[in-house]
DNA sequence: TTATTTATTGAAAGCGCTGTCAAATGTCGA
DNA sequence: TCGACATTTGACAGCGCTTTCAATAAATAA
């Protein structure tokens, strides 16, 4: 039914090499014949099938997302990011999550199975060792977002979020005059987790303040966990004039409704700090401080990325660090 | 370089006529040759080509979505929904988005030249007549998400967003004594806001309250406008005891924002509500009283409807239809 | 034993497209 | 008028797969 090639061909009185010379607009056709090719083309409505093309092309223009969940404000930013940046190239952009129960080698498969897509972008926040051999084995083109990259040998897309939790922990402590910063964090094998860690005991030591362990702890990025473990530790925090930093914004504001739900103000009597610089830290009253991520631009760069390496197939990895910045909002009292 | 069907076929000394075969479990093969078949797969590490294949079996087990924007919760959650339910059953999903330089029949392209998808499901919010005949003649197997589908012959699920937002309007007035009401929506071509005007206008003729055309601002749905229009009047809606009714959370808390920054308290000197009930209506302070929308479901609920005409494709069109729901928080003041 | 059925496999014909190669036509200077 | 060359076109060979259709071998019936 559909119409092909040939349809064209016969209704232009031409053979399907000159419509396909027409439509791939290469050796130069006479301007009467595409003209009139054309039109055919233009008349019955065609459309040149992608399997076809794409078996011979061994190129589909489709780039494949692969991001660890699709939840929340800071991946879909991600996905408008690629998808404005993929239209632009001529792309088109092919979305997947991993779900709960998969594991690393689904992830793995879920990205191989694609053999149509021309390239994948995976963000895969708890890389452990087999998820990372097998990522080394994949031979699509391949860019890693915001994960632990060393000795892979793909492209990957950083934020460099040591430098901006750093930021966040010396505002905290010389401008703010914190003693104590309690740590709110996603699972220790998170990568995130592990970078603004990191961070913490660096920009802690640097300031010669010592951390006790009970201050540090590991929750899974949502809202809910962080208002529960608020509503039982908040009053000793606020007391001891703790200030709380939280591994996104979703668990800040969690914290903070806790201490409001408990009569504490934040952040008068306790200040509470973000991550990410979402649309929730504007919405929550007070506003979130928080550290700005460039969530679209992690989205576009893995596409151009994508994109050149598809272009030249032997450039060396490239590793592209994307800044992250501190954002002073109300949440953490005021700033001098 | 890639291996194919052929490459399996001659380790394991059989045709590619038995390697395909026992790719596609149909006829049944000999179990041992079936299990010489696997073991060469295995070993080669063989993945059939997409395109090869999708050549005979015009079918790429690929579906598209196309939205109008792809910014903010109601979007990703639509997106969350449909590739959830796409990954169940065998499905990959493709994402695009209308750009603002698009008119209707871009939308159509973006939509038909994916030539290689399945089915597609698209949600235009502003549905000129072009787009609508344009759309008429699509012969992918379509689903119309949340539009005015009248007498379209594609699928559709849409939601009741009269009975929800009438049960606001009613919530308002009987429950809240609210006397006049500020209807702030999107674009008057906009589906959701001639909806909401219906039931709206509906709404208050039934309690015989005169709307002044003063009261009914089309925005786009963007907090920043509705700030910024909520500067303007907020004193005046104020001054008469008006309730805001905002299309969306984001327009809302635009509103709320405005109104508190003039040292108008909400609720208690003038209620404002949303619609959407997105993460924003239990962000904000005062939680916003809004009507629920099931967003992923009219993802999932999509793909479901794609995937049932894929099976059958003579079914008559069905239009599914999703409850919304009324969510009474703080915004609007206590209820009695 | 011979005819007939059943199980298992291979050969080969496309699916719609691109790209190579050669044929046909036209152009131009000698 | 003729060869040399450029321009324009068509025939056809795949790309890797599925799917008849026929061939062979094995099993059963007559």
């Amino acid at each position: 039914m559909p119409v092909s090639i040939e349809d064209v061909a016969k209704k232009a009185d031409v053979s399907i090499s000159t419509v396909s010379r027409v439509l791939n607009r290469r050796n130069i056709v006479n301007e009467k014949t595409r003209k009139r090719v054309e039109i055919a083309i233009d008349e019955l409505g065609y459309r040149p099938n992608v399997f076809a093309r794409g078996l011979m092309l061994r190129r589909s223009n489709i780039l494949a997302l692969v991001l660890p969940d699709l939840h929340g404000e800071f991946y879909s930013e991600i996905i408008r990011g690629a998808n404005l940046r993929a239209r632009e190239l001529g792309y088109q952009l092919m979305i997947s999550s991993v779900v709960a129960s998969d594991d690393g080698s689904t992830v793995l498969s879920a990205v191989t199975d694609h053999s149509l897509v021309d390239g994948i972008a995976v963000m895969i926040s708890e890389v452990d060792s087999q998820t990372r051999t097998d990522l080394a084995k994949v031979k699509t083109p391949l860019v890693i977002l915001d994960s632990d990259v060393e000795g892979v040998k793909h492209d990957s897309v950083v934020i460099d979020q040591r430098q901006g939790a750093a930021a966040m922990f010396r505002h905290l402590i010389y401008n703010q005059g914190t003693k104590r910063i309690v740590f709110v964090g996603g699972l220790v094998t998170n990568f995130d987790t592990i970078e603004r860690l990191a961070a913490f005991h660096s920009t802690m030591d640097e300031a010669n303040i010592p951390i006790s362990s009970n201050d540090i702890f590991h929750l899974d990025y949502n809202y809910q966990t962080a208002f529960e473990l608020g509503s039982k530790q908040v009053r000793e925090w606020a007391r001891s004039r703790a200030s709380v930093f939280a591994a996104n914004d979703e668990m800040a504001a969690g914290i903070i409704d806790a201490a409001i739900e408990l009569g504490i103000s934040v952040p008068d009597q306790l200040a509470v700090v973000g991550f990410d610089d979402t649309r929730i830290a504007q919405m929550t009253r007070p506003r979130l401080t928080t550290v700005h991520v460039p969530m679209s631009s992690m989205g576009s760069s893995a596409v151009d990325l994508l994109c050149q390496r598809l272009d030249d197939p032997q450039r060396p990895p490239t590793k592209l660090t994307l800044q992250s910045e501190l954002v002073v909002r109300e949440s953490c009292g005021s700033d001098f």
